[in-house]
DNA sequence: TATGAATGAGACTTCATTCAT
DNA sequence: AATGAATGAAGTCTCATTCAT
């Protein structure tokens, strides 16, 4: 029998991921003490422990970063008859997450978390798991896309898919480091290709990896 | 004048080096120890700090290895002349390094390059002036190829090229999570991306980013 | 908020702070480790750094003990109607304190102390300042005799008491090298000279520097 | 058979004992590294270990600093007729050789060797008899001066010894700390209370330590 | 439940000394 | 004799977690 309501248990979880969330955006995983995060939460470090197993728990609640991703892949559903118009619009829903100043930390994070993934193995299930959901779409999409002949069929939709993802990880990192980047440009470019992938004459198709 | 030569010397701090990429392949910079570090040298502590002021040193060192970089854009620079396959030689060659299993070990530790780049402002110059230097030349390229409008003039020569780079940072951290990545598939679809992008009809020029 | 009472806070910092003054009697500051004190203070690595930032600032809290001092120069102020009297009630205050042995620790952590504010600043600051307070009393209580003619006026009287101070930093010395110093001859001595200061014929003052 | 020259050993000899002098006044002896004295000894470690056997050697040396002493002592030899004039010489000597800015690093060190002398008994030794020497000389003077009627009789002889001495250590310990310490007017003081306790009224003495 | 003081293993680094060259 | 690289014990301090209050 909870003393404290559910819902002020929920909110007190998310003060503590907030919490984290500004720190390990800050200094990392590893370089951020339960300290940092408890002060910063402005619990005490039992309460803390009363919400999360420990460190740990708290990286891997961080990693499953899934809600994100899902509102931005509703964006892709609203064009369901057209892929490539599917697509597109992905691009643009991620392009614009990537200008949205609110995810700043939540992209820091994710950097942080590509590179935990590495060594905490249920770190990597999530990270991974989380990046499969949209690959799955953008392969049912492509694949569409190939039937109709609007995109090769001779390229891997999974590749493409792989690829497409590629490019917005590449993205994150790039801004996440403070470059210089013109999100708008590189959209562009991401957009341009896609539309061009489809027009490609297959006559001008010379074997991609001939050379030594 | 030192007891040793500077041969021996180099070998030394080399051993040392490459203990601590195996170190933090493994587990990341923060969760190896100097200790870790300093059993797998076969060294003794003292020894390891005759070589390097501290952690942060063996970290930025790693970080400063721009030499596989370099190596790879030598590779492109064969094709001078015709920009467009000078681009498709890069792509390639970056293509088979991915392949390459000796690079594991420095691709696992260049992710986390990446996360401690967001919070240690030397690791961060090292890894960004890493970075800048295939972008300069894939720019240079990018824009031999829009005045022989092998590629559309539209776009922003520096978009292009961080778009590529991303695509390969993407595939870069796909395979070290030991993702199923057919990387030749990939190769071919930025390989046709690229040819496609400069082949597309201008009349089918879409507004890229026009919806909201 | 505390969990523990301030009382309980300050008598663990006082356990701590005894703790190193027996450690840093025994072996001076920079021969006693961390390890020493807490060992001696009963507690873990832990605990005593949370009271104390580190060993620089149990070494100052020590260096800012001038309570002591402050108690002696009450004593002074019993006599504060007669200069001279007063200021035989000070070596008589003193050199009282010399003979008691509980505070043969804080002398020889004294002594440490002096060393120490050759090189540390912060240390430094507190020992000179610890020391200014007696002087500015004495040399209160030398013009005052002065005036009165008590005192001969052609010496300084900042001089004088540095001079009074410097005898007893001799004797603190002698006594911690566990010398065989008769304190009571040697205070008469001392009373001696502040008596026959006061008397000595001007006609017998011959130039005090005149050889080479 | 030496490879060379004695001459040649006892300079090198020096020239680490004045490396060692400028790191020790600097720091301490023991925030002094070997690795300090041996760069700024300009030698090698091994060659430092060849001419001392360790740290402590080198200290001990340094505390064994009985040459100074002695160059001062004669000062005091050329009035062994007069007693009193004796002392005053020796007061006039010791203050000169408190202004001479070469001392400097060698006061520093000497307080420092106070310092250790309270835990090491080798530095102890040779600290402690390092003021045997002036103190017996001054001893011997005060006798004779009892025995002239010069100075009180029922003054201990061993007590006015170490007050003279304690006033110069203290002397030295306020100057060392850089506090601005007017030396010639502090010799006055301490001239005057040599020449007015020999003038002292019998009369007028009262219990030295009456109080409490 | 909540608090925050306490724990103690373990992190990084220094340094007096040795000894192969 | 001289060199200086190497050793490794020991130093200071941190921090994830626990538990008495």
């Amino acid at each position: 029998m909870p003393k404290i309501s559910q819902l002020r248990r929920d909110s007190r979880r998310q003060d503590i991921l907030e919490a984290a969330l500004g720190c390990f955006a800050e200094n990392g995983f590893h370089q951020t003490s339960m300290a940092d995060i408890v002060a910063r939460s402005g619990m005490s470090h039992g309460a803390v422990y009363g919400y999360f197993a420990g460190k740990d728990d708290i990286i891997e609640a961080l990693a499953d970063d899934r809600r994100q991703t899902e509102m931005i892949l509703n964006a892709a559903a609203r064009h369901a008859d057209n892929p490539i118009e599917g697509l597109r619009a992905l691009v643009r829903a991620y392009g614009r997450s990537l200008l949205d100043p609110a995810g700043l930390l939540r992209r820091r994070v994710g950097v942080h978390g590509w590179a935990e993934a590495l060594r905490n193995p249920r770190v990597h299930a999530r990270v991974v798991e989380g990046i499969a959901i949209p690959r799955a779409l953008i392969v049912e999409r492509v694949e569409q896309a190939q039937r109709r002949e609007s995109l090769p069929r001779d390229l891997s939709a999974d590749a493409i898919a792989r690829s497409l993802i590629a490019l917005f990880q590449g993205f994150v990192l790039q801004i996440a480091w403070g470059e210089d980047v013109d999100i708008d440009s590189c959209l562009a470019v991401v957009d341009r290709m896609l539309l061009s992938l489809g027009q490609a004459s297959p006559l001008a198709r010379p074997g991609p990896t001939s050379g030594t």
